[in-house]
DNA sequence: TTTTTTATATGATTGCAATCATAAATTATA
DNA sequence: TATAATTTATGATTGCAATCATATAAAAAA
């Protein structure tokens, strides 16, 4: 979901550059702001006592993130920060609504989007009840290779770090590795130097 | 979230009375109609291959279900089962989009009825990966408690199994009851002759 | 290029929830 | 009230991912 980058100044929206690991709002603050990636990429993440994170999503430039609170007054669901330089548009609150309310389009749009969230959720979210490693893995790959999401696509190559797949689903590193690493010696996917691809031959 | 019976019913709603453990409709499969629970239980479910159920939502009556496909035109995230006799209104697809379009105040209600469901997602999801049954269980517990969600507003009863619980947190219906017998003997919650009641003492 | 940092790899051990088994209590039904 | 079915309870065992430790490879920075 993105809106128009000319529409969005014209309607007053403002750029902001991003540092790597910089904090754009925390988990449970007011928002203000309608946010869309521009430039870079941002992870979208909760943050345990002991520092863990869970990453909700890995945003991509053209996607707008921290849209909860514009649509149920509460706080940001998770916290959102930058993985490397980066450029947002922001959009005050009060003008988004107004935007909203004139685009019925736009809206639709956006209703559009919330649905897709809450089924990428669903569909996660089942794959960690029902468990098995490997099975989390390739539900989630499979999801982000259907949207082309964080992979390259002229090389098929996936943009995600062991560590970032492992902080999506809720497994640690070296569980990943060894998974993954299985899945290759399978077939399912492509090792390289490290690096993993899709494999052709489906997933 | 609901749309006004009458309203709905004023735009061609019929109702439809279930059996308990009714399928109402099946994962993936293609979406006719808006639904809308009046009376019962519905479950909001996925089923694995070994006939295992994942429970997206229990939904009581006044709440919509299934709605997903009307957002975004897939099929459905999950099948929907009766728990109970019940009785839902449902309201065919064109007519709702027609609905929407006429009457922007119940679009936006929407919104922040699908805002609400990925956040609860977040909740839940961000829980399932920091592991913890008692802390899975307790974060399940507040939110429906905030919610007033399958609880008895009059005597404080939580409505749930144990198997229920198991089955929306991922866990084994074993485990819930030793996580439940533990956050009882710790004072977080009252069991008494095997019910539950949130305990007055926070939770 | 060399050094430093980050990511991937792999073995050994452990902790804990899943699983299996079985019983008791509660609720529904005959 | 008796009987059946469901739910809760609890012990014993096991399997598997987490954890710990350490090494190697790749990428980034000096």
């Amino acid at each position: 979901m993105m809106i128009d980058i000319d529409l969005l100044l014209a309607w007053g929206a403002t750029y902001k550059k991003l540092e790597p690991n910089e904090i754009i709002f925390n988990e449970g603050g007011v928002c203000n702001f309608y946010h869309q990636l521009v430039e870079g990429s941002v992870r979208w993440v909760n943050i345990n006592e002991e520092g863990k994170e869970f990453i909700q999503t890995i945003i991509e430039p053209g996607e707008c993130f921290g849209e909860l609170p514009l649509f149920d007054g509460e706080g940001f669901a998770a916290s959102a920060i930058s993985n490397t330089t980066s450029l947002i548009l922001r959009l005050h609150k009060a003008s988004f609504h107004q935007l909203l309310k004139e685009r019925s389009d736009i809206h639709l749009r956006f209703s559009h989007l919330l649905a897709q969230r809450i089924r990428f959720k669903f569909l996660i979210l089942k794959e960690l009840a029902f468990n098995d490693p490997e099975h989390r893995i390739s539900t989630l790959l499979n999801y982000l290779k259907k949207n082309k999401k964080n992979v390259c696509s002229e090389c098929n190559q996936l943009q995600l770090t062991r560590q970032q797949i492992a902080d999506m689903t809720g497994l640690r590193v070296e569980t990943v590795i060894r998974a993954m690493r299985n899945m290759h010696d399978k077939g399912d996917l492509l090792i390289k130097k490290g690096k993993v691809y899709y494999s052709d031959i489906a997933l």
